[in-house]
DNA sequence: AAAAAAT
């Protein structure tokens, strides 16, 4: 049996909320795995779609919002990514369209995404489960030509599917009427006011009609959000799953402790991916900044990774390039700005790394939620560095629960030369601290993919939390406040800035690959690099 | 100290 994208933990749907026009997912009644989707009203034609898929179990967002949005209902959807939220919608949609035809220049229904990733990953489950059916389907997104689009408008879309931006220009454009909308999505909500859209969304949902239905997601549910869902929602169900603020029970995290200078962290990152060696079957490397993504990039590429880049200051065509190169294995290791940290689906991520502590403490939460889906297992590491240690404590405070240094905390970076903090093995570290020779190096690289010493343990956090583990959880966090508070108080030790190795300081960046900008995609460049060879060096 | 999105 499979289920629609990540089963989490069966506790996902017992959230409670005391709003009266609240609709729980009450697993109460039934066991959770008793709901087929031939029981949510899905006509034939969806349902095979879906069976043909290899689906036969809603996930909670999908059996509590699917009878509802088909309806017609206005739906407040509270759920993350990997939830299966798409599908959520996508089907009852595509259900409800079999109904009437499409007229030129008015598509029936609009889907509003903050990314143009994340839009094309929608146009992609109408392909999917509309299979079945005749469907126009138009995605308009920045970065790509008008014409194809506008040729799709004219001809009349059922659906469409838009980044806000791009949506305006063809209205003001005169190529569109949204008069004819039926059904209104505005997805990731939240995600959508963080990139200062909400005023765009405002003026593209008063040119929709009024007795539209309007079906509503967001992974949290700030003052502002809730003021947008009292504007555009009319009686709306609400269907809650995860909660926002936790970590999937699958993936394994750990903290790595590291200069602050780039080539060093580059270092400690290369020693990490030796470290986990085969184990890594695909890993994405986020960054805070594009420059750094870029960079990074072009030093793995150069030491022989397998690597590729993801940011939004890249061409569309190579973003799109990378991202179905990464999908499709033809790339192991993503770099990528926070483009990549929500939304996507790129299954089975065995490996997150973050090159930089985010600066936001939710967005370690989604960072990492891209390993360990669907019930697999996932590893993720964070690169420290003594700069960090605010936005961890915050990190550790929103989780609620301390995370494992790998190979001590950071105040044991002090004692020893900059070189020296190899992320495993306390024995190992004492070694590389005397030694500055290369061939000591070349085995040292053979050591890294020994069996590791420390194992971080394994996360408990929840999904999410019933009324008492909130208290609990809640205490906990104070807990780690007044920790983090206590140990900022205590002096700090000072570090030898002098002793740096010149082997490390080589590793800056040569010449930059001609013809992708910056950003040319691992696996289109002819001579492939041989991992390890640069390596010693 | 950032990223994303219309040109």
């Amino acid at each position: 049996m499979r289920r629609l994208p990540k089963p989490r933990n069966s506790k996902d749907s017992h959230n409670v909320s005391s709003d009266d026009k609240t609709e729980v997912l009450a697993e109460t009644t039934a066991e959770p795995n008793t709901v087929t989707f031939a029981d949510l009203g899905l006509s034939e034609k969806v349902l095979s779609a879906v069976t043909d898929a290899g689906y036969t179990h809603p996930t909670p967002i999908q059996a509590g919002a699917i009878p509802h949005a088909l309806e017609g209902k206005d739906v407040l959807g509270i759920a993350q990514t990997g939830t299966g939220k798409t599908a959520a919608f996508v089907l009852p949609m595509i259900t409800r369209l079999e109904k009437g035809r499409a007229r030129a220049r008015m598509p029936r229904t609009l889907i509003l995404e903050p990314t143009r990733e994340l839009a094309a990953q929608v146009e992609e489950n109408f392909v999917k489960y509309g299979k079945n059916h005749r469907l126009t389907v138009a995605l308009l997104i920045g970065g790509v030509s008008f014409e194809e689009q506008e040729k799709k408008l004219q001809r009349g879309a059922d659906v469409l599917i838009a980044t806000p931006g791009r949506l305006l220009d063809h209205f003001e454009r005169g190529k569109l009427l949204l008069t004819g909308v039926e059904t209104f999505v505005i997805d990731e909500a939240d995600r959508m006011l963080d990139m200062g859209f909400i005023p765009d969304i405002e003026r593209i949902a008063k040119l929709i009609p009024f007795t539209r239905q309007t079906l509503f997601f967001s992974a949290t549910m700030p003052p502002e959000i809730t003021k947008l869902t009292e504007q555009f929602l009319h009686a709306p169900v609400r269907v809650e799953v995860a909660k926002a603020a936790s970590t999937a029970t699958t993936v394994t995290q750990a903290l790595v402790k590291s200069n602050s200078k780039s080539w060093d962290k580059r270092a400690t990152l290369r020693r990490l991916l030796e470290a986990e060696g085969a184990e890594i079957q695909n890993a994405i490397i986020f960054c805070n900044r594009k420059v750094d993504v870029s960079e990074l990039f072009r030093s793995l590429v150069k030491h022989g990774y397998d690597a590729g880049a993801l940011h939004g200051d890249m061409d569309q065509r190579a973003r799109m390039a990378m991202l179905s190169a990464f999908r499709d294995g033809k790339l192991k290791l993503l770099v990528a700005s926070d483009v990549a940290a929500r939304g996507l689906d790129i299954p089975e991520v065995s490996h997150v790394f973050n090159f930089d502590v985010p600066i936001h403490s939710e967005d370690y939460v989604h960072r990492i939620g891209r390993t360990g889906r669907a019930g697999r297992t996932g590893k993720s590491f964070t690169i420290v560095t003594r700069s960090d240690t605010k936005y961890l404590d915050a990190i550790e405070t929103l989780i609620a629960r301390k995370i494992d240094w790998l190979d001590g905390d950071i105040s044991t970076l002090a004692a020893v030369d900059t070189e020296s903090e190899a992320p495993r093995s306390r024995g190992r570290e004492r070694g590389r601290a005397s030694s500055s020779g290369r061939g000591r190096r070349g085995s040292e690289q053979k050591a890294a993919t020994a069996p590791k010493a420390a194992e971080p343990a394994v996360v408990e956090a929840e999904t999410t939390a019933p009324a008492a583990e909130v208290e609990e959880k809640q205490s906990r966090r104070d807990a780690i406040r007044a920790e983090n508070a206590e140990r900022k108080a205590r002096p700090e030790r000072r570090h030898d800035e002098h002793k740096r190795s010149r082997d490390w300081r080589r590793d800056d960046d040569g010449p930059s690959p001609i013809g992708f900008g910056d950003d040319i995609p691992a696996f289109m460049l002819i001579e492939p690099p041989v991992k390890n060879v640069t390596q010693g060096e």
